[in-house]
Parts: C-alpha cells; structure tokens; sequence
DNA sequence: TAGGTTTACGCAATCGATTGCGTAAAGATG
DNA sequence: CATCTTTACGCAATCGATTGCGTAAACCTA
C-alpha cells in the first residue's frame, strides 16, 4: 500500500487509475486489466480493484482510452433539419441503436451552416470520432475529395436515396416505389386528376419522388400535365402556400400527392381555411407518416418508413465498417403504404 | 527538413503534428503554436506551417487535445423524449448555441432506460464531458449524491420547472404564470366551465401548470371541481382517451386547458370525431406551441416558450459554470401567450 | 529436487497535442 | 566591442489508459 509515485492530493482532483492502484495495492497495469475482465488476475485481486474503484468515485477517462486505442466509439449524425419531426423521429432510434452498441452519438444541426459538416469529415479523418452517419443526401465538399481520393472511410447514408456517387454505403427505401405506390392508390381510388406538391427542385428525395408520381400516372394512362405539378417545398408554410397556387389554376385536381407529410398539413389547412372538403372536394396523400398524420382531420394517407430498420441497419453497417471495413453494399429497406381517410372516396 | 526521429510510413496513417513539422522543417511545439495563433512565430513560418498542414491533410486530434487540456469542448444533452416536437424544437437552439461557444454536443435520450443518464454523470465527474445540459426535471440518481456531497459540477437544467432541490442552475419560464395566464384568458372570453386536461401526475411540470389553472379559475371566482379535472398525459394518444373520458361525465366542460400541445392535439381529434365543435361547442388551449398548432384546425391557443432564449441562456450558463464556476443562480424567461381561434368566442 | 510450466503481476513505452523552461542567434544599447 | 534584450524556436515532461514484454513466485512433473 506504499506510495509508488507522488500523486498530488489536491483536494478536487479527478481520480486516475494510479488511484485506484495506489487504494488497491497493485499497479494500473493490473487495474487496468481487472476493469477491462482481461485473463490473469484472480477474484479475489478483481473484487478489491473494483471495490478501491468505487472508494475512489474512479470512472475511466474517455479521452486517454480513445487516444490509446485509436477509436473513441463515437460517432456523429449529421442532421438537415431538425424542426421535421422525421428526423428527431429516426434519431430516437439511432440513439437506442448505438448505445446498444457502446457508442455514443454526436449531432450537429447541418440547417443553418452546411459548411460546419466539412470540419466533422476532418474530425474523421484526424481519427476524433469512429464513423458519420449522413441522414440527408447533403454530401459535404470535403468528403466528396476523400471519396475522389479513394479512401475508404466509416460512413453511411440513410433516410435518403443516393444520388449517383458511390463510394458511401446507403440504407434507404425504393423511394420512387413509394411514391409509386401512393399515386398508383390513388388512381385505384379513381382519382384522374392527380397532383403533385413537390419539394426542393434539386432535392434528390424530392426528385424520386416526382418520378413515382410521373411513373405512376403514364401506368395509369393518365398525363402529367404542368398545370398538375406544383413546386413547392417540405415544410407547412410552402404546403399552405401551395394551396393559393392551386386554387389560381383553371382546374382544380382531385387528388394531391404531396412530397411529405408537413407539406400536406400545411396545405390542408390552407384548402380547409379555403372551404375545400378532404377527402371530398380534394383527396390528399403526404409522404413520411409522421406521428400527427394519423390524429389530425381528416388522417394523412402516406408513406411509413421503417425508421427503426433505417436506424438499426445503419448503426450496424457503421459498425462493421468501423471494426472491419466489410459490409459496405447498399440496403434497399421495404416501406409501408399507410391508407387513411383523406384518400378515400365517400 | 531531416526526419528527427524515425515516423513510421504505413499507406494510410493518419497524419499528426509530427508529419506536420517533418515537412515544415520545425519541432512539433512550433507547429502547434503557429497553429493556435500564438505569440513569438513569425508571419512566414506561419504560413509554411499551414501550408504544410493542409498538404498533409492535418486536423488535430481531439482526444489528445481533450486529455492534455483536460477539457473536451463536448457537452452532453439529456432529453427526455425526442418524440415531443418540443425537444427537437430546443435542440436546434442548443445545437446553434454550443456551436458559436465552439462546443459539441453529445446527446442521450433517456426515455427507454433513465438509469443510462448515470453513466454519463460518471463521464462528467470522470472529467471526460465539459458539462451537461438537462432539458427535463429528471435527474440522474448519481448526480444527486454528487451535489448531496456538495460537489459544485457545471449541470444546467432548462425547459422544466426546478424541483426543490438547489445546487443546479435552472433556466426557465415561470410555468405556474403561464398556465395561469392561459385559463386567465379563458375566463376573460366567458366561459365557466374550464378544465384542465393533466399531465403525469408526479411530473413537476404537470404539477405547475395545473396550479396554474387552479390559481386562475380560484381568481375568477370559478371552482375547480374534480370532474374537471381530467388526469391525462403528454401524448396525442392519451389526449385522445381523455376526450372518451370527458363525453362519459354529467356535464361537459365549456373549455378545456391542456397541459401540452401535443395531448391538445389528440384531445381535438377525438372531439371532432365525436362531432363536436372547437371552439363553438368547447375551446381548447395548450402549451408548448409546437409549429404545429399555428395551421391546425382550429389554430391553436397556447403558450409559446422562448426556446430560443432558453437554449442560449442555457449554453452560456453552462459555459460560465465550466470557464470559471461563477453565474450559478436561476434565470426566469418571459414566455408568450399565443391567442388563436380554438379559445375564441365566436 | 532440478528443471519446466503456469500464474499473477509490474515496468515502461505508447497514443498526439500542449507548454514551461531553456537557449542559440539576432538585434539593441552604451 | 561587451553586455543586455528580444526573438524564435526546440526539448522533454505531461495528460491517463492500455499492453507487449519481462519476471518473480508458485506449482508440477519426473
């Protein structure tokens, strides 16, 4: 039990593992192993380090581990826009994923300053962080160069379709299957004129979805005219906005497929404020099945992502390609058409 | 520009100040002060010096740094529950605010399992994390016993009211005055019948908006009777089983105060299906205003939080408690009530 | 009991950035 | 020109945990 080292005895200092030692009676070699359950050391030897860990209020320092170990089981979301419930809706479940992993997560908010994703990249890059999971096509500059160099980093896209880079492993849904699907119901329903509210012109997402929707209507025999697109945007005032758009037209649609949900809200209750009838006068789909769609009046028609399968899949990619550079191909998850009433015929 | 010492040259090593100062041709503290800006480097070796960085696509390791300063420019976020708009809605604030102090933040979603906050308490005392923001009234068993101890630890509690324990600077809004200006309201528009739609019974939150309503209906002379108290909780679906439970009593009530938005939501849903108007028949006010509530239908009276205000306040307490231990005491931020159609008389 | 194996642990290097202290070289002053 | 500053930098210790290597001591076997 004698001093090996002078340790300082500052009133408040943060113990080390020499604490630990030094309470214990061993090396921090031997409470390092005992902490970690690595081989040689006897119970006995094991239960009095962790008995002289809790006397000490000692908890491992992050920072000396990660430095030694090179790898620090973090890892960074980078998040568009945190104001869309769909992706808060899909962290709940990044973070139940990695913690059930051991990692922890990290988020920066890409909304205002998209320039800010470029210093995570060399955050990965200078070895600070284990892996970055993109949840929006947003690429920063910055990896794109990594990407054009050839390396092989720990990142994996989700929520997103991929645009045509590859070299960034992806999770995501058939997002022009989806929309399909939601207009192909629609047509069923024997809607004939049906619009599109679509998002952000160069918005991949928004862009796939376009597709499904024109796809959906030349399946049906039924034309895309101009005057049946909208451009608008993925939140509630561009839905709202929209709504005077459309009203301006010669002919009003009967249906309206919209590119998300939150486009949808808005725009409903701009035609309500108007006094349309949903589903009556106008039918309206969203896309995302955010948690509102299914209380609000009258329920969201609209596309449910398997955002726990997207979490789940993603966290577990990032981790092989963190621990193992394998599993680096894309995953195509099924999504779910979620039928309600303001698609339905009365 | 002789190598000092042997640097290993694998493919794919990642690059340290050591590479940096090879090719420079200077020591690794000359590096590290030109790279900081500091005092006695000449413009020109600075120049060489940050020349020489970016052709070795240097960035500085943040473990490293984090251990010899012993400060990490990390601050941990504990949320509830993700799935409450309003969560989100103050991150995006916190996010931004961390951001322009130049911290990061890690964040933990405590809903599924509570007893993960105490880990990172450890992290926190292990000296790991700067410091940790709470955005609810929950705390963490662990650091009770640290401030029981009389551990001063640089902890700030925002967006829910303080419980009666001292020892952790709060920022917040003065709930009880909040609700209690929401039920003022109702009174002033007439009506008598004013109940109040619960929250958790034991969430101090919940607490204090209800006293809010009991103080205000106790001023206008109106009663607060227990049938109009309808126990609920902070989801659109338990606001929806409270509107079941409203139409099975005697006498309905003439207007109803939520306790959140979200279980406002819920409870206008349930009410219209069941026919009901809102506000002809009973108006509705929440608390929250989530960006949701502006374009239901009806609009929605609420409470507008300054998010804002509270996640910049937060962060710069925060950063004061880690910077130098003053600026401790609670903040009380002015809130806002948000009048719209569901509270009006029409 | 000599020689061999296993068990239990310590020593010291290592990870990469920072910084107090020291010191040549350049410049200033008398 | 001798002495004193100032400038510009390098050396080496430091932060705390991990781990390869080494080694006493204990245990086994013939």
């Amino acid at each position: 039990m004698a001093k090996r080292k002078p340790i300082p005895t500052n009133e408040s200092r943060i113990p080390t593992m020499a604490d630990v030692a030094r309470i214990a009676g061993v090396s921090t070699s031997t409470v390092s192993r005992a902490l970690a359950g690595l081989p040689p050391i006897p119970e006995e030897t094991r239960q009095r380090i962790a008995q002289a860990a809790k006397e000490a209020g000692y908890a491992v320092n992050r920072h000396a581990r990660s430095l030694r170990l090179k790898r620090s089981k973090v890892i960074l979301v980078l998040i568009p826009n945190l104001a869309n419930p769909n992706f808060p809706d899909l962290l709940i479940h990044i973070d139940r994923a990695a913690y059930d992993c051991g990692y922890d997560i990290m988020i920066a908010h890409t909304a205002i300053d998209p320039g800010r994703s470029d210093r995570y990249v060399d955050e990965l890059l200078a070895g600070s962080i284990d892996g970055v999971l993109l949840t929006a096509s947003y690429c920063p500059p910055r990896l794109l160069e990594c990407i054009a160099a050839g390396r092989h980093l720990p990142i994996v896209r989700t929520l997103s379709p991929t645009p045509d880079l590859t070299g960034i492993t992806a999770v995501q849904i058939d997002e022009v299957k989806a929309a399909y699907d939601v207009v192909d119901h629609l047509a069923k329903q024997g809607y004939k004129r049906i619009a599109h509210l679509g998002g952000p012109p160069k918005e991949i997402m928004a862009i796939a979805r376009r597709k499904g929707w024109e796809k959906a209507l030349a399946d049906h025999g039924l034309s895309a005219s101009p005057d049946l697109y909208i451009q608008s945007g993925f939140t509630m005032i561009e839905g709202q906005r929209a709504a005077d758009e459309i009203r301006s037209r010669s002919e009003l649609p009967d249906a309206i497929f919209c590119s998300n949900d939150e486009s949808a809200y808005g725009l409903i209750a701009a035609l309500k404020g108007h006094g349309l009838r949903i589903p009556q006068d106008i039918a309206v789909a969203g896309f995302d099945d955010l948690s509102f769609s299914a209380v609000m009046d009258p329920p969201l028609t609209t596309v449910r992502l398997p955002r726990r399968d997207m979490a789940e899949r993603s966290i577990q990619k990032l981790k092989a390609l963190i621990e193992d550079d394998a599993d680096n191909d894309n995953t195509i998850l099924a999504h779910e058409l979620i039928i309600r009433a303001s698609s339905l015929r009365s």
